[in-house]
DNA sequence: TCTACATTTCGATATGTGGCGAAATGGCGT
DNA sequence: ACGCCATTTCGCCACATATCGAAATGTAGA
């Protein structure tokens, strides 16, 4: 029961299922989770936290950069319905629709340029 | 966007996804609700209102009572298979299967008798 | 080792939410 | 029409949580 209120809690922000869906074909770098959102990163840092802890996201280190992305095959059962329920419920809504496209142009830029630019912000 | 938030914020909170397993194989009365939570009647029927508004449960009424029921057929998919996930995420889990057999033993008292009790309370 | 910098942790604040008791609502029997 | 009584609504309080900025952490390169 622990693990699915962890779940449900998880997904009851608005922001944090947005991320799980910008997460449906790849991995993202945190700055990229943070243009997308348009939220300080030490808030984004804790929704990132909050999914991992309910097991719907991994993260992956690669050098300065955090790296998250889908739980993959190996979740459990209730995590990856879970996705799966998401995902049928919200791949056609004009919000997530919005944050697709909009993810296209944040993927063209190069990361570190991200980043740098956020921390003039 | 929006059902589906309502959504999982109604089965953000154990008492209302507890409730939401009370009502598997069968419709229950408010006062029966109140006897399962244990938790004040204003408090049951405002966790009630919350399953409703999210569509996950219909309510009846009869007479004085008012009975709940899990959505039907009719409800949207993301609604069913909401419910779907969710049963199959936590029947088998200590605190459902309590609450299953605590229900057997409130079924046997006459509603009538049950609210009767509670209003001396 | 020192610096740069992406991310996280910490501390503070504002809003949201679950809980209760008291009062209001609404249906039924008299 | 009146009273009874199951349920809901309202007002309130305690606690959780989303958010930010500032400080801490940790990794890579010089």
């Amino acid at each position: 029961m622990f693990s699915f209120m962890a779940i449900t809690r998880a997904l009851s922000d608005q922001n944090r299922v947005r991320t799980l869906m910008a997460l449906r074909d790849l991995e993202l770098c945190v700055c990229q989770i943070i243009e997308l959102l348009e939220l300080a990163p030490s808030t984004v840092s804790k929704h990132m936290s909050i999914l991992a802890n309910a097991r719907l996201v991994e993260g992956r280190q690669d050098g300065r950069w955090r790296y998250y992305r889908l739980a993959g095959d190996g979740a459990p059962d209730e995590v990856r319905e879970a996705i799966a329920w998401t995902f049928r419920s919200l791949s056609k809504t004009p919000q997530i629709r919005q944050d697709i496209k909009r993810l296209n142009d944040i993927l063209k830029v190069n990361p570190e340029v991200l980043c740098r630019a956020q921390n003039r912000a």
